[in-house]
RNA sequence: GGAGGGGUGGCCGAGCGGUCAAUGGCAGCAGACUGUAAAUCUGCCGACGGAAGUCUACGUAGGUUCAAAUCCUACCCCCUCCA
């Protein structure tokens, strides 16, 4: 009679917020919370080996149902000997369902669509009660992709946490389209649920997504079937407006009305002030693209108190203000790049387009992540996140 | 010496009478990036001007034409082949 091995504690709660400090327990360690998932979509970190990752103090990373399917196949993971095998990380892992990716297939603009940017082409995939249709990037055939198909390849590929297949409905939705979807997606997870349960290894812990667009009553819906649901955790996905504003209200709504006792992902959001904001809001984890894209499109996350306060948080060493600046990156970072290459090489390397430039740009990136996270957990021991907070908000919002 | 080909904006390279300040690419400059079709994408890129616009430009100097980077003549360079 084995337990089952996921546990989620909390350990603290901040006072002057929803905040927590919690552990998230799964088989291949813990992950002290909150805590920011590094997208590896194609199991891999792009630009970083598994030792870099560590060496960075990262906990966690995430990999992609959709792309893994399409390349190399869960089939071939599985006689790999599982994901973690397979891509040389002992820690824990997440899969993506797939079901984010559904809807930018053949366009490529449904991220910016879902962000409230952009109209797109709706004319690509076929959306029925069994599952979604849609075209292989990699070679045009057409795929299906299940419930029951997405939750047996992220079983074959053994992440820890697993996510349920949904429906990601995009920022131009009709309410009533959003509605429509929103059923169909509970129905989608009601059948990852089962699934799940179908291959019964338990050892791995389903999130179930709260969908619902930025409908308030249909959110509230959503989280309502999602707490009745047996999930390990719960995610908050589909679109967050078009505004941050608009982001944080339905986060808020969300978050206060979810089961205190599961721990909560943010979905796809990984801005600095966005995850200050979503940790006082509740939000135990986050998963974002942005820390490494940026650093392969030559941006270096930065202290407010190193880069141009007014505008991001990160400095775009590619510009030409850099080639003579033979000062460090970032004077307290601890990274390799940080210690030892000067903002000048790194500049060059990016003009050079020299690999290595991809791979120190991402190593700091990451580190500042699990730094900043870091920060965040222990200004939350200590009682100090509001203060922590505030510090933030006066120094990069004028 | 003879025959042929060519000289275009920072570079490479299209254009071969008007719609050409001149396609492309590179380099340069700036911007974007939030469940990754992303080492990507977008914009600018002769000078002056905020803009409309004005000026200077396709080896050099003349010429033909209402109009020339495009046609003609001479000259200067470069390349290939033959002697």
């Amino acid at each position: 009679m084995s337990v089952f091995p996921f546990r989620f504690d909390v350990l603290r709660k901040d006072p002057a917020s929803r905040a927590r400090r919690g552990r998230l327990h799964t088989p291949h360690g813990c992950v002290e919370t909150p805590a920011f998932i590094f997208c590896g979509t194609k199991a891999s970190v792009k630009g970083l080996a598994p030792s870099q990752l560590k060496a960075a103090r990262t906990q966690i990373c995430l990999a992609n149902t959709y792309h893994l399917l399409l390349q190399p196949g869960a089939n071939l993971i599985a006689e790999a000997g599982g994901l973690h095998r397979f891509m040389g990380w002992e820690g824990p892992l997440l899969t993506d369902s797939g079901g984010f990716q559904v809807f930018s297939l053949g366009h490529g603009s449904v991220a910016d669509e879902i962000k409230g940017k952009r109209c797109r082409d709706p004319s690509v995939q076929k959306i029925s009660e069994e599952g979604v249709t849609f075209q292989s990037y990699r070679d045009g055939s057409l795929q299906v992709l299940t419930p029951e198909r997405s939750i047996e390849a992220q079983c074959q590929m053994g992440a820890d946490l697993i996510v349920a297949f949904d429906e990601c409905t995009p920022y131009h939705s009709t309410r009533a389209y959003t509605e429509q979807a929103l059923e169909r997606s509970h129905r989608w997870e009601q059948r990852s649920v089962e699934a799940l349960s179908a291959h019964n290894m338990g050892q791995q812990a389903l999130y179930g997504v709260v969908q619902g667009g930025v409908y308030p009553d249909l959110r509230a819906e959503s989280v309502c079937f999602v707490n009745k649901m047996p999930f390990f955790g719960h995610a908050i996905g589909g679109t967050l407006g078009s505004t941050r504003e608009e982001m944080m209200a339905i986060v808020d709504q969300v978050t206060s009305s979810l089961d205190p006792g599961r721990p909560i992902h943010l979905l796809g959001i990984g801005g600095l002030h966005d995850i200050l904001q979503g940790v006082a809001l509740g939000v135990d984890t986050f998963d974002c693209v942005h820390p490494t894209r940026l650093a392969r499109h030559g941006g270096a996350l930065m202290p407010v108190t190193l880069c141009d306060p007014a505008e991001r948080a990160c400095i775009v060493l590619k510009r030409a203000c850099y080639a003579r600046d033979f000062g460090p990156l970032d004077p307290s970072c601890p990274c390799e790049t940080c210690q030892n290459f000067s903002r000048a090489y790194l500049h060059h390397l990016i003009k050079a387009r020299e690999i290595l430039a991809l791979t120190a740009l991402t190593l700091h990136n990451v580190t500042f992540m699990n730094r900043f996270l870091q920060e965040i957990r222990t200004a939350l021991e200590q009682d100090r996140f509001e203060e922590m907070r505030t510090h933030w908000h006066s120094s990069c919002v004028q």
